[in-house]
RNA sequence: GCGAUCAUAGCUCAGCUGGUUAGAGCGCCGGUUUGUGGUACCGGAGGUCACGGGUUCGAACCCCGUUGGUCGCCCCA
């Protein structure tokens, strides 16, 4: 590689082959899924004003201070590249009267950017496929978003995971929580690991799931979110419960589950691979697949009239990774032309082929030989073999500009042949008048169709 | 932001304690062979050994810096 060659962007991937095969595998079992629960897809932009994740994200979290792409525009004003979805679909949820259509359901996925070191599973842009639930303030929304992410996960093959779920309760137990928490790390403040010791002020419930050795011996002890509770809040996550065990989804309590962002309340979860499977091996240091809950508080903070709301997102390379490379889909012909002269046939060919629905294989040309070599690659069902006449002693010049057929052969290693045959020429009749050789049903003469009288 | 580790041909890698013109496999290009075609053989192109300094008679190899990859911490999907 020349030097003058400009690199790509630290954090970003180029995503090729069985890999790109993976992604694509997830978003259409995505978008096929989500169209079962009928979510509704919405395309939104890729940056906003800054303001929008600012106030929505809480501008301590790490995500506001420094990991958001942010610039300046021509105008002087601060855009950022989403580091997220669900603040932007909340500003256009205002900004554009859906209340009108609430409860909503909506869906989408696309790149997200976030200024972090890259590691396993973790990119600069990165992809997601998103679902929310807004103006619902139901638990039942709870249990149906949840539904189509566990049968999401399935459907991709996806089977040692589980989710893993939590309730924050509402804004006062929340509050009152959080309160009992710095208390309680507050007194033993001393013994804490440094980042805990920090988090005490930035964000206390991150100290529950720290890794540190130093702070494991004070988690059992710490207070429960449960004692904290309101009779409403513990009304709701009882009733998301039950609806998950009546909508046979499986899922274990994880009390120290807290979330990121500052604008959930109540419900919170993620879908963790199961501790020893092939999915926590292929996630690295990562964990969560696909993580989310319930954010009654975030259309207040955007300037909205307050507007339930529940969502989740999963990050596509996390899950292409558990769902492992896959093949690219094989061909079901491969034309190849063995003649100079069949150039422009060979598109024809394969052409009207794909008119009927056949994937097919065409090369751009080049020698016989190459043609083969790349047709096995693609691994046809059938290989069609276009050849036209060569001039010779009994065949002159003149006649073969009058009865010129493109010679067509068929053949296969594979069984499937014998019902394909039929299909084969039915298609090319569509393009070119066919008659088949009658000592040898694999081969015919293909001419350009006669007029119809 | 912090730490560890790595960087040799398009790809995957080898290159002994620093010692002549830096190698292999695959891929690519050309040819012969085969001839209903994934064979075999022959030949070829392609590397300022990531970049910049330093040590040395001599550096792909040792030292420093930079850039980039990978993995982990923080945080997060």
């Amino acid at each position: 590689m020349s030097k003058k060659t400009p690199q790509a962007i630290r954090g970003t991937q180029d995503i090729f082959g069985p890999d790109a095969e993976a992604f694509a595998f997830v978003v259409e079992t995505f978008e096929r899924v989500r169209r079962l629960y009928r979510f509704r897809r919405v395309e939104m932009p890729v940056f906003e004003k800054t303001e929008v994740f600012a106030r929505s994200l809480g501008e301590t979290t790490d995500v506001v201070s420094k990991e958001m792409y942010s610039f300046d525009d021509r105008g002087g004003e601060s855009l950022t590249l989403r580091p997220e979805f669900t603040a932007g679909i909340a500003r256009a949820f205002l900004t554009n009267g859906w209340q009108q259509y609430a409860p909503l359901k909506v869906a989408t996925h696309g790149p997200l950017f976030r200024y972090e070191r890259p590691q396993k599973g973790r990119y600069r842009q990165f992809h997601q496929i998103d679902a929310e639930v807004i103006g619902a303030g139901e638990p039942q929304a709870d249990v149906e978003l949840l539904a189509m992410a566990d049968q999401l996960l399935k459907e991709l093959g996806i089977h040692d995971v589980t989710l893993h779920l939590n309730t924050l309760g509402d804004a006062d137990s929340r509050e009152a929580w959080r309160a009992a928490l710095i208390d309680y790390f507050g007194a033993v403040k001393g013994n804490l690991s440094e980042e805990s010791q920090e988090r005490l002020e930035k964000n206390p419930l991150r100290i529950l799931d720290s890794k540190d050795p130093r702070d494991k011996p004070f988690l059992a002890d710490a207070p429960k979110i449960d004692a904290f509770l309101s009779d409403e809040a513990q009304a709701f996550f009882a009733a998301v419960t039950s609806g998950l065990d009546a909508a046979g989804v499986k899922w274990v309590r994880a009390e120290s589950l807290v979330r990121g962002l500052d604008y959930y309340r109540h419900t919170a979860f993620e879908f963790i691979p199961d501790e020893g499977s092939a999915s926590a091996a292929a996630l690295g240091s990562q964990s969560t697949v696909l993580g989310g809950g319930r954010y009654d508080g975030l259309m207040e903070s955007l300037g909205g009239a307050a507007t339930p709301a529940v969502g989740w997102a999963a990050g596509i390379e996390r899950l292409a990774m558990l769902v492992g490379a896959r093949e690219e889909e094989k061909a079901d012909f491969a034309v190849i032309s063995d003649h100079p002269r069949c150039g422009s046939d060979t598109s024809a060919v394969a052409s009207t082929l794909r008119r009927s629905g056949f994937n097919v294989h065409s090369s751009f040309g080049g020698k016989a030989k190459k043609q083969f070599a790349a047709a096995r690659e693609a691994d046809p069902t059938v290989r069609i073999v276009l050849r036209r006449w060569e001039v010779n002693e009994t065949l002159t010049q003149e006649k073969l500009e009058t009865d010129d057929p493109i010679i067509v052969e068929l053949r296969s290693d594979y069984p499937e042949i014998a019902e394909l045959r039929f299909e084969i020429w039915e298609s090319l009749r569509c393009g070119f008048d066919v008659s088949i050789d009658a000592a040898n049903s694999d081969r015919a003469f293909l001419r350009p169709p006669s007029p119809r009288t």
